[in-house]
DNA sequence: CGTTAGCACTCAGCGGTTTCGAGTGCTAAC
DNA sequence: GTTAGCACTCGAAACCGCTGAGTGCTAACG
């Protein structure tokens, strides 16, 4: 892709859409050649332009204005032109104020950086936490609530608390849940929620559950509790913050953003394959794939406590984002977070 | 007030703003008399807006066109004009529908009633959990995250859980932990976390905490962690519905109402005001007060649980919402909120 | 042969003018 | 007290022509 396209080419894409970047409109030749003096007369830019239309990196949005970068242009600009700027040691001290609070709960910690990546930024920020199933078991408690339903809480090593509530069809009697929950949280410490499912499937196949009617209980209570996966939780801050790009004064384009927000799936969909990556991930959103953010792209980094990755954080905003800039906020941002669990499950 | 405005101007109020309500154009007075035929010429009417403008109830945004209505003018109409409808057997069913899951912890069933108020208004949904100090308590655990930090996971009587973690200066032994957890389970069921903050700072008070080293840790331990008041959590659900609002064309307006709902500082003083009355009430935000949300209106309800009231839901929307729908789609949902906890609580 | 100057053409955006119509207030007659 | 009539106001929409940024094409240039 990047063979059919020369230095000149490149420097001339990379101009443009830096150009677009902080102005917002479309850019045209003799703009080009004034801005960044280059030796060429706006006719040869002209020229350049028009190959690179072809080729799909830039379009028109009609006939006599400039042009401005499509999908794949940024890509293209991102994968091969971008140059990504260091933090001042300003920024990086802005970043960390944030968190420097005592005795952040994980939500808030969370939180609170998402609304550092909103802040800084001037975009929006979005920041999923860990799904169950990647934690490992610290704690778990059983408190009845009424006949045949039970609040369960449960604590992970890294101090995250989630509860449910599950019901029984056969009541339950105190000193039993206290039996179990003690036979629990001395049998499962440690674990990961990934290994105790497993654990439970092979116990429950196992002839000796048969006989001993806590142990069933209690595999069957644990099972229960671990049962639908809660995790997926997403934290959007700054949402508001998109409404003053000039891209968004366009109401229909800005409702679907705002409906998307609410809904959460696509994001918890994109947040989760970024998952699976390492380092920054890029998504553009065009009019072709993933239209419903149509126009946004978003830029996400995973953080990770001691056992590994566990969740994906980032900002989501016009296509139009000074990358260079926004790229190392999130990337930073992760591995702060990343550090500050780390100490905290010490 | 009513004093001054006789049938007529009675008649002629309510017709304008009902005919606003669902146009949502300046009303002229030719069209009132088109609408409702009450026997008066337009030259008629138009002498009475004049005065119902002189009275305040009515403005013109500008000399040629009709006029809408003020915010004294819906408050006279919603003390005064309104006829509340009931609900249809439908809309009822519609409503309950949405609680039919079993096993909702509290919080969901709280998000749960917001997205019901956003769906069935199609406006906003906004839901303020109960604080803390309303709640009565039911269990208390201390678990060790680390060297003198501890997450404490509280749950009251309705199941709901809050946690946070607290610091302390000299590390705490596991076994005097549990003692102390014993210690305030069985000291403190069923008490209201009010009569607890008293009761702790008697204890304090008393000499012999002074000499019992346990009973003296419980209580500091206690006492941080209810400490800082951690409710007023406010739940916002649809807010992407009240960009249909032809009012919010206005991209200004629409920002700044967004930055209200991500600041939430002002909805839950809304909400705290409103949960000190009774039943239904309505705050129409006009140019002199609440200027934040200018030309919205919030109508809230409260839900209690057997205790009494906990907490206020309710629906933010334009000035110009039909009323009489609205609110009987707040009050029914409050009802149903505080029928399904006081179940839930057995 | 790549580069550039020149030129005719396109078209969104802006500002000004006009028209239209809904609505008003006032006055005089009923 | 009510109504018809009338002159007036003013925003919204339609229209118009201009401007200027931008284009593609062609022919000349080094």
């Amino acid at each position: 892709m990047a063979a059919d396209l020369n230095e000149r080419g490149r420097l001339i894409l990379e101009a443009i859409i830096e150009d677009y970047i902080d102005s917002a409109e479309p850019i045209g030749s003799r703009s080009v050649t004034r801005r960044h003096q280059m030796g060429l007369s706006p006719a040869t830019v002209r020229n350049v332009m028009a190959d690179l239309e072809e080729m799909g990196y830039l379009v028109s949005p009609h006939t006599s204005a400039g042009r401005i970068p499509t999908g794949k242009g940024y890509r293209f600009y991102i994968d091969s032109l971008l140059q990504i700027r260091q933090l001042t040691l300003q920024e990086k001290m802005k970043l960390e104020q944030q968190y420097r609070f005592k005795g952040l709960r994980i939500e808030e910690l969370l939180q609170e950086a998402g609304k550092a990546l909103s802040a800084i930024s001037s975009y929006t920020g979005i920041v999923m936490a860990p799904r169950l199933a990647t934690t490992v078991f610290r704690h778990i408690e059983f408190i009845r609530l009424s006949q045949g339903k039970i609040l369960v809480v449960f604590v992970s090593q890294s101090g995250l608390v989630q509860n449910k509530i599950i019901e029984l069809e056969e009541p339950i009697g105190q000193e039993e849940l206290e039996r179990i929950t003690n036979y629990l949280n001395h049998t499962l410490t440690g674990k990961t929620i990934q290994e105790i499912k497993e654990m439970i499937l092979d116990e429950m196949a196992q002839e000796k559950a048969l006989y001993n009617q806590m142990l069933k209980r209690a595999l069957m209570l644990s099972g229960e509790a671990l049962k639908d996966e809660l995790g997926g939780q997403v934290f959007i801050e700054g949402a508001s913050n998109i409404m003053e790009q000039p891209e968004f004064y366009d109401l229909e384009k800005m409702k679907r953003l705002f409906r998307t927000f609410e809904q959460k799936s696509l994001l918890v969909d994109l947040l989760d394959k970024s998952q699976k990556a390492e380092g920054v991930q890029i998504f553009i959103g065009s009019a072709t794939e993933y239209t419903e953010i149509e126009g946004c792209s978003l830029i996400t980094s995973t953080y990770s406590n001691r056992q590994g990755t566990i969740g994906t954080l980032g900002v989501i905003g016009p296509n139009r984002m000074p990358y260079s800039m926004v790229i190392p906020i999130v990337d930073y941002t992760a591995k702060l977070v990343s550090q500050i669990l780390a100490i905290e499950s010490d």
